[in-house]
DNA sequence: TTGTAGGCGTTATCAT
DNA sequence: ATGATAACGCCTACAA
């Protein structure tokens, strides 16, 4: 990926040098009389080890702020070899999971001095590869990212190079790069039990089609909990396409209510597919829970929304943030060897009396 | 703002450079033993103009794809005085016409190759000033920023200083920045005057307290579109404050519906405060739109999701965020002295039939 | 306690 | 057609 970006807009600098000229350390030593050294020892609070004089500090401190000085990233990153910068890739910042997930990130990287640069893929792996690049480019000490469907080797490429990384909601268990999902596996038996306790006997199930792990384990959690019942149907598992759904969901809520299926108990396998399921439903003029129990991966906005209790796995969003910002500051810190695995617990929730 | 943060990390660099040596132009330039100048020209597409020859200019190409060179962007912004990243404020990347925003900003600044740093102020007004600050110390070519109530001094300071600024969403009239703003106040009246035709006569706003701008044009356009029909009362004008909405969206709902308001008709002013209000209005055990007709400023994933019909105002989010990126690019490439304002226009849409 | 100088990776200017 | 060099702003060994 050689190619580079046109810079259109950089002559404004031209201009702006000298209507403006930034105020660096070098600017405030000139007009103190001192060296730089002192100036940049004072301004990054190491005057203590560095033996600047209380009063020279003092001055210092106070001519920086007079001029309006504002520490230059770009220099110190430069410098430094590190950007203070995290880039994250998100399927889709505008999907609420992704949003949340993004938000907590954030708050818990800016703590540190971090920013985060958000891109996304929109589930492309091309966009995946070029946004890996960007990211490289702009020298970000490290990686939070969810993975696309094919998204493997660019990952794999990463960790090959010792660029810290951290792979969240989705992941491949051969790569040696840190990772944070919930137990899908159990998070999916705990919801489809929670049917057949309500004595649900046909369940269905809508899902993406898709080869990443956390989907396979949220369907493998619904095969092992249904036939643990013996009610296991291959019939009910409708698997939709990401590029599709919107066509492809309620055409499987239909089918499962064909008579010869008659589910009376659905599990959605992701926050969107169970929008558009329940909404399909709504319009079918079927009550939920009366003819049809349903069960959801995620919360949508939406399920507090009706007084129609709609239960859902809630994924703990905020410390998956917050853990997956820990697990790669680990890595930023020391090149250790070892990537961790962090697997946290989802929960059942009954909305919307949570 | 002097504070200066800590560099808990960045020693990791000095192994790392060991390890494995950034493959920088001056490795390329080494390795085919010519200048440094001459790989730039090729890498930065500048051949032509630079008339460096066809066989030179493959040979480095070549190279620079076998070492897997990636340009370092923070040397580039240092020596260019531009960082090619626009940094983006928004109240909370959570709430979902931020993260539309956000999405629709990215996906158009990416085509010019520019990124963006989100940070959220979480509607406070400090942690305006420290983003600003921040960003700012991360020589981000420009602003876009949805303002807090009290962040007028802070635009207004970025303007002074000439920094390519647009403000979203919010505004502030008496600042010269590139603003994008949806006409707030036709579309209330659009909204309004949807219920009037309805047969409303009773009809109740549920609006942020907030001096901002935008909430005060929603607040005028219901006002003068109930008083031209004679309806005007204030009592049923509800101003919630935005750190109480959970406790007082209820209370505000409750009261409308005494017996001495007994309103047949509410307009929520933002998406939030109409998913607590409509949830209310459920648990009241009211119907829509047979008991109380209902219309909302933006839309809510709830919407489509029950087959209550919630009309509400769209915003034009792709619009805006592309307008937003369109106005900051015009300040940065010229530094033009007036900054454009846009405003765009809001549609009635009739979920869930849209 | 303070100063000097070199270099991080680029690009721009001026030579050759 | 190509090269040498300086500079962007910062940090830091090494002097003084």
């Amino acid at each position: 990926m050689l190619k580079r970006f046109t810079y259109y807009f950089c002559r404004k600098f031209d201009l702006l040098y000298k209507n403006m000229p930034r105020v660096s350390i070098k600017s405030i030593a000139k007009e103190l009389g001192v060296s730089t050294t002192t100036v940049s020892l004072v301004l990054s609070g190491k005057e203590k080890e560095g033996r600047v004089g209380k009063d020279m500090a003092e001055k210092i401190r106070q001519k920086a702020k007079e001029m309006h000085y504002e520490p230059n990233n770009l220099a110190r990153g430069l410098r430094m070899g590190c950007s203070q910068t995290i880039g994250l890739i998100v399927a889709d910042i505008s999907n609420l999971f992704f949003a949340n997930l993004a938000f907590h990130i954030q708050e818990h990287a800016e703590k540190f001095g971090y920013s985060v640069i958000i891109t996304n893929t929109n589930e492309s792996d091309l966009k995946l590869e070029k946004m890996v690049n960007v990211l490289k480019s702009r020298q970000v000490d490290g990686f939070i990212i969810v993975p696309t469907e094919h998204g493997k080797p660019y990952v794999e490429d990463l960790v090959k190079r010792n660029i810290p990384t951290v792979l969240v909601d989705r992941y491949f268990p051969e790569i040696n790069a840190g990772t944070v999902v919930v137990d899908n596996y159990h998070a999916s038996v705990k919801a489809v039990k929670s049917l057949i306790e309500q004595g649900c006997k046909n369940i269905g199930l809508v899902i993406y089609k898709s080869q990443l792990l956390h989907m396979q384990e949220r369907k493998r959690g619904y095969i092992d909990a249904v036939a643990d019942c013996g009610f296991y149907n291959s019939d009910l598992i409708k698997e939709i396409n990401y590029s599709l759904i919107s066509n492809d969901v309620p055409i499987a809520i239909e089918s499962l209510l064909l008579k010869e299926n008659k589910v009376d108990g659905i599990f959605f396998a992701t926050n969107t597919l169970s929008m558009l399921g329940i909404k399909q439903l709504m319009a079918m003029n079927l009550q939920i829970p009366e003819d049809l129990k349903v069960v959801c991966f995620d919360k949508s906005d939406a399920f507090d929304f009706t007084n129609i209790p709609i239960p859902y796995i809630r994924q703990p969003i905020p410390e998956m943030g917050k853990k997956a910002v820990e697990l790669l500051f680990e890595q930023i810190k020391e090149n250790a060897g070892d990537k961790r695995y962090v697997e946290l617990q989802a929960s059942l929730v009954n909305s919307p009396f949570s």
